[in-house]
DNA sequence: AGCGATGTTCGCCG
DNA sequence: TCGGCGAACATCGC
């Protein structure tokens, strides 16, 4: 489920589970998921070592080490981070494994392997590396530098909001959420937007993350008027009831609602 | 059996 | 030049 509030959940799970606990070993699952270094290689940088520090940056975790190279974890579409207690069994699909001190385990799942693991020892040139818009939910990512960001992009507004190098942390659940609470229909042209419908948009973005993010990204536990609450079966607007639409956007599916959103 | 799925990347087209 | 599309990646569940 990983997009940018997903991804906070997890660097929050890293951050009390196994910052500064000696690893005491690593398991590597997978042939594809741990990408640049050997299972020996990545063994041997981090027995005995200790992560630093838990930073996220859009959909990107990074776990750093004292000397300052970092594990990137990258979730793709379909992987989360655990947090075992001691003589829990690790979950189905868990690809790599660390075990800490004391006992816990932290387990990288990932269930379809589109998630990557890597080594890199320059957090900036690998953002650059990706190409990384700012951080969605960074408080220095204010209103001005937002609307720059977004109207730089000469496509659809849902298109700007999911281009990771517009802004990093929003993929198609939120976009779609973001659009609807600012309400505006992901079909506009990010640059024909008026002043108003564009603080609209920063607002909502603003809002939606950090709603999201304190709902430990649980659509259960996100306010009724979310669109996200029953994605699985969306049929409804909640706002005013009307038949939600569908579009397709690179392949991929998107809602909204014809009569909200202009 | 076939299709779709919260992501990224690449090649192609206009 | 850039945006948008479809495919590929790999796997499961409906």
């Amino acid at each position: 489920m990983p997009e940018l509030p997903d991804v906070e959940v997890y660097r929050r799970v890293l951050e009390t589970c196994a910052l500064s606990r000696r690893i005491a070993s690593v398991e590597v699952n997978s042939t594809k998921v741990v990408e640049g270094l050997t299972e020996l290689e990545l063994e041997q940088r981090l027995t005995g070592q200790r992560f630093s520090s838990a930073l996220r940056h859009g959909k990107h975790l990074f776990a750093g080490l004292l000397n300052g190279d970092l594990l990137a974890m990258h979730f793709g579409m379909s992987g989360r981070l655990e947090c075992l207690e001691e003589g829990e069994s690790l979950p189905e699909y868990t690809r790599c494994s660390f075990r800490l001190e004391g006992g816990h385990r932290l387990a990288y799942v990932s269930q379809r392997q589109l998630g990557r693991i890597r080594w890199i020892e320059d957090l900036e040139d690998f953002l650059r590396s990706k190409a990384l818009g700012p951080d969605a939910m960074d408080p220095r990512l204010d209103h001005d530098v937002f609307c720059q960001r977004v109207t730089e992009h000469r496509g659809t507004l849902k298109s700007a909001l999911m281009d990771q190098s517009t802004l990093a942390g929003i993929g198609n659940i939120y976009s779609d959420e973001i659009l609807f609470q600012a309400r505006l229909s992901p079909k506009r042209k990010a640059q024909e937007l008026t002043e108003e419908e564009l603080a609209r948009l920063y607002r909502s973005s603003r809002e939606v993350l950090q709603t999201a993010v304190e709902a430990h990204a649980d659509p259960l536990l996100m306010p009724e008027r979310y669109l996200l609450r029953n994605r699985a079966q969306a049929t409804n607007c909640p706002r005013c009831g009307a038949a939600l639409q569908a579009l397709r956007l690179g392949g991929r599916r998107g809602w909204f609602c014809p009569e909200c959103q202009r």
